[in-house]
DNA sequence: TGCACTAGCCTGTATATACAACCGCATCAA
DNA sequence: TTGATGCGGTTGTATATACAGGCTAGTGCA
C-alpha cells in the first residue's frame, strides 16, 4: 500500500537532509565521509558517492576533495530566499546600510498575519518595524512577523546591526519561501517612513519563509518605487539563478 | 596552458547540451542511450548513464525508462523564463484569454532597445505592441522588440493566437533571462490601454530573454497595480522552482 | 627549532559487472 | 480477431575495484 521501498541513496540523502533540517547538523558541521557511510550503512562506496555528491549539487553541503564534506552555509539560498539580505546588498554596492527599529514587541496575531503563519488568530507573535536606509535614503520599511516559538530570542536581538532574515537564518535554514510582488499606493505611515511623495508607487513585497515544513515568519516590505527595483537573473540549468533587489541609480 | 582536461562525462554533457542550444537536437528529439553513448564514446555504462541522468536532472532531457531519453519541453524552464506564458496562466485559472495586436512591424532601435539587444541604434529590429486580457479585463500591455535574425517570421504571426514568448520558445529554447521588477505610474497611452485610473500604479517588467548566448528579445510589461501581481515560490534544492503572474482575485 | 617528507584520509573520476523494472513490438496461441 | 507471451532495448540501482589528486598531521632529519 505504502509503494515501493526507497532506493538506498534517496533514504539516506533524505535522512541526513532530516539531520541538517531538525538542526542536528549545522552549517559548518562535518558530515560522514564517503567510508563513513560505507562502514555505517553498509553500502559501496559509490553509493556513499552518490548521496554526498548529490547532496553537494543541491547546495546542502560543500566537499573539499582530501579534507570532508560539510553542512553548506545558507547564504546562496538565502540570496534567493530573502531577495538577499538587504545589508548585504547595499554593501555590496559600496554604499552604508543603516536601520531603524520602530517597533519591536509581542503583539497579537490578526487574522491575515495568522492564517499566513498557521496559528489561532490573537496568538502572541513578535512584530517587528524596521527602516532601512542606503545612505541615509529610506529604501526599505520592513513590518515583519516571526513566530515566537521558532525565534524566542527576537525581542533581544538588536536589529540596527543584524537583520531580522539574517538572523532568523542563523537559527535555523529557511528552507522555502513564497513571496508576492505588488504594485500599490502607500498609506500614510508607510509613506512618511519612506520620506515618499504624495502619489508615488511603492513596490510590495510580501514573504512568507519557511523552515521544518511550516511558515515561521511573515513580511511586509514596501519599498519606494522610484528609487528601487528587483532584478532577477536565470541562467541555464545546472548554475544557481540569482535575485537582487537594487537600488535605481 | 589551456588547463586541465575536463572529465569525460562533462565533456559529453556540454556536447549534448550544445547540440540542443545549437538547435540540432529539438524538444522530443531522441538523445543517444546509454549503450550507444559508450560504443560511440568509448566510455562506461556508469559514466554514460552519469551524463544522462545529470542532463535529466539540470531539465535538458526527459528520461522512460524502458523507452529512451529525449530532448525535454522548455515549458517548465520558461515558467521561469516568461513569467509563465500569460495565456496558459489565464487558461490555468479557468478563464479566457484574449489578445489584440496594436502594432506589429520592422522598426528602427532606438537606445535603449539597442543596449539592450547588443545591437546598434537605428537597426532593424521587429516591434511588437500587444494589449492581453483576462476576461476582458486588460492585464498585460507587452511592448516587445525581437532581434530580426533570430525570429525572421516574426510579422507573419498571429499573435493573438500565440504569445510572441510561446512563438520565441518554439524558435529554439530560451536559455537564460534577466528581468527587473518596478513600480511606476504609467504614461497616458499605457494607462490608456490597460483602462487603468489616473493615479493607479503599475508593475513594470522588463525582461531580456537569450538563446545561443546572446539577448533575442526585450521586452517592457506593464501590468495593473490593482489587478495583477506576481507570485513565486522557491522551494528546496532539488525540486524545481516556480513563478508566476496571477491576477488578483 | 625548523623544515622536508610521507602516511593516511578524503574526494573525484572511471571501469566492469550485475540484476531489476519498464516498455514496445513481434510472435504465437486460442 | 483477439489476447497472451516473451524478447530486446532502455533506464534505475547497486557493488567491487582502481587510480589520481588534494589536504593534514605527524614523523624524522638537518
Amino acid at each position: 500500500m505504502t509503494g515501493q521501498a526507497k532506493p538506498r541513496y534517496q533514504q539516506l540523502k533524505e535522512e541526513i537532509i532530516g539531520r541538517i533540517s531538525r538542526g542536528e547538523l549545522k552549517p559548518g558541521d562535518r558530515v560522514p565521509s564517503e567510508n563513513e557511510l560505507v562502514d555505517s550503512a553498509g553500502i559501496s562506496r559509490m553509493t556513499a558517492n552518490r548521496v554526498l555528491r548529490e547532496l553537494n549539487d543541491e547546495g546542502y553541503v560543500d566537499r573539499v576533495a582530501g579534507v570532508g564534506t560539510f553542512v553548506a552555509d545558507f547564504k546562496a539560498a538565502s540570496h534567493l530566499l530573502e531577495v538577499r539580505n538587504i545589508a548585504d546588498e547595499i554593501a555590496h554596492r559600496g554604499h552604508r546600510h543603516s536601520a531603524d527599529v520602530l517597533h519591536l514587541a509581542a503583539d497579537r496575531a490578526d487574522h491575515e498575519v495568522a492564517a499566513a503563519l498557521g496559528i489561532r488568530v490573537r496568538e502572541r507573535v513578535f512584530h517587528v518595524l524596521i527602516v532601512h536606509r542606503e545612505n541615509a535614503a529610506p529604501i526599505q520599511l520592513e513590518d515583519r512577523y516571526v513566530l515566537a516559538s521558532f525565534a524566542p530570542d527576537t525581542l533581544e536581538q538588536d536589529f540596527r546591526a543584524v537583520t531580522p532574515g539574517a538572523y532568523l537564518s542563523g537559527i535555523s535554514p529557511l528552507q522555502e519561501a513564497e513571496h508576492t510582488v505588488r504594485a500599490a499606493i502607500p498609506d500614510e505611515p508607510v509613506r512618511k517612513n519612506l520620506r515618499m511623495g504624495a502619489r508615488e508607487p511603492c513596490l510590495l513585497v510580501i514573504r512568507r519563509t519557511f523552515a521544518h515544513g511550516r511558515a515561521v515568519s511573515f513580511a511586509r516590505l514596501y519599498h519606494p518605487g522610484n528609487r528601487f527595483e528587483l532584478k532577477g537573473h536565470y541562467a541555464p540549468p545546472g548554475t544557481r539563478p540569482t535575485d537582487t533587489g537594487v537600488a535605481i541609480q
